[in-house]
DNA sequence: GTCTATAGCTAGATAGAC
DNA sequence: GTCTATCTAGCTATAGAC
């Protein structure tokens, strides 16, 4: 967990550079992002930055593959709880409200996503990101069905559909404050109820 | 539908400008339109276009209006359908696949989407695009309850899941090209399927 | 490794002729 | 109404001192 010499150590300038994106991102979003803001969260110069990557893009993806781990970690934590728990767990965690410490992060991931056709350095990342969801979620979901929680969906199409709905919901119900908070949460839950047997 | 004498005009500056808007909006994208790649698609210069607007924002806006009144139009065309086939047929255009027509211009409102927090131009127009989607599933689903073609769900809630379902697929797998065409069709198609009576 | 200073570029918007 | 030319601002990335 740390590095070769075991010991705990301090967190080194790309790991520093990381948590300043992420802070950064959430605050501008993507393309409001300069160098200028990353530098003003880190506590070194812009300059700095440059020595540790060669591009503003490259230090976005070093954070998006940070970012990936610790949502697939986040996702897959809780493997003592029955599926339809951890379902609805990983729908509490995806399906953001504005005013959520994690609004502005879903907000840019949005807006990085929708700059993925244009950008060959940000693509991979953001595979990696919505994989390690998709992921994530089909293996709930299968889990569920093999231990007769879940009806026979399938598991692919389904998180597939689950995920889809989590990240649009970010644009009309966070990025626009739209007022379906309410209508959003009833929506996902009754799509859970619906997958369940016997229902 | 023409202007006060009744006659066919011409498409004036204004219509010209949302059509080149929306073509260039389609090919690169919101962050990398600029002014001169709007006049590459319209047949008058750069400075022309600040003749009818006051920013490049405006003129995005205007496009936006448009969009809204047209994906009203045409979610509300088919009138003489059963809600089932009309709720399919509305499926059918909310998810776009990639190499779609629409491909492009739903990366570009995907885009917008996200940028909404940033600016407050976009943001009502934005509103209203969404706004007149969610209304019109809205209503297909709430005649189908009506007339028991659907099971007693929540029109308002089945409309904002089924919306953002179609909106985030845009994210994977039209902005990234995941593999994922099949799964998401399978799963809007068994939702579909679950919100159907007897079922 | 980190800094200050700046080169080099591109964008949105405007001025003024026609 | 439409043009060409240009102003001004803000950005990424680098040079060179320390």
């Amino acid at each position: 967990m740390d590095d070769e010499t075991g010991d705990s150590v301090p967190p080194d300038a790309k790991a520093e550079i990381a948590e300043a994106i992420g802070a950064a991102l959430a605050k501008h979003g993507y393309e409001r992002l300069t160098t200028a803001k990353i530098a003003a969260e880190y506590d070194k110069s812009e300059a700095g930055l440059y020595y540790h990557y060669d591009s503003k893009d490259e230090m976005i993806a070093a954070f998006l593959d940070g970012a990936a781990a610790a949502q697939a970690a986040e996702l897959t934590d809780d493997d003592r709880e029955d599926s339809e728990t951890r379902l609805r767990a990983a729908c509490e965690r995806l399906f953001v409200a504005p005013g959520d410490e994690r609004a502005g992060l879903h907000v840019a991931v949005m807006e990085l996503l929708s700059h993925a056709p244009y950008n060959e350095t940000l693509r991979d990342p953001l595979r990696e990101l919505e994989g390690a969801t998709l992921d994530a979620l089909a293996d709930i979901i299968r889990e569920g069905v093999g231990d007769g929680t879940f009806r026979e969906v399938d598991p692919d199409a389904t998180a597939a559909f689950l995920l889809a709905a989590a990240d649009g919901s970010t644009g009309f119900h966070v990025a626009l404050e739209m007022d379906v908070g309410a209508d959003l949460r009833r929506g996902w839950s009754a799509y859970v109820d619906s997958l369940l047997a016997d229902g």
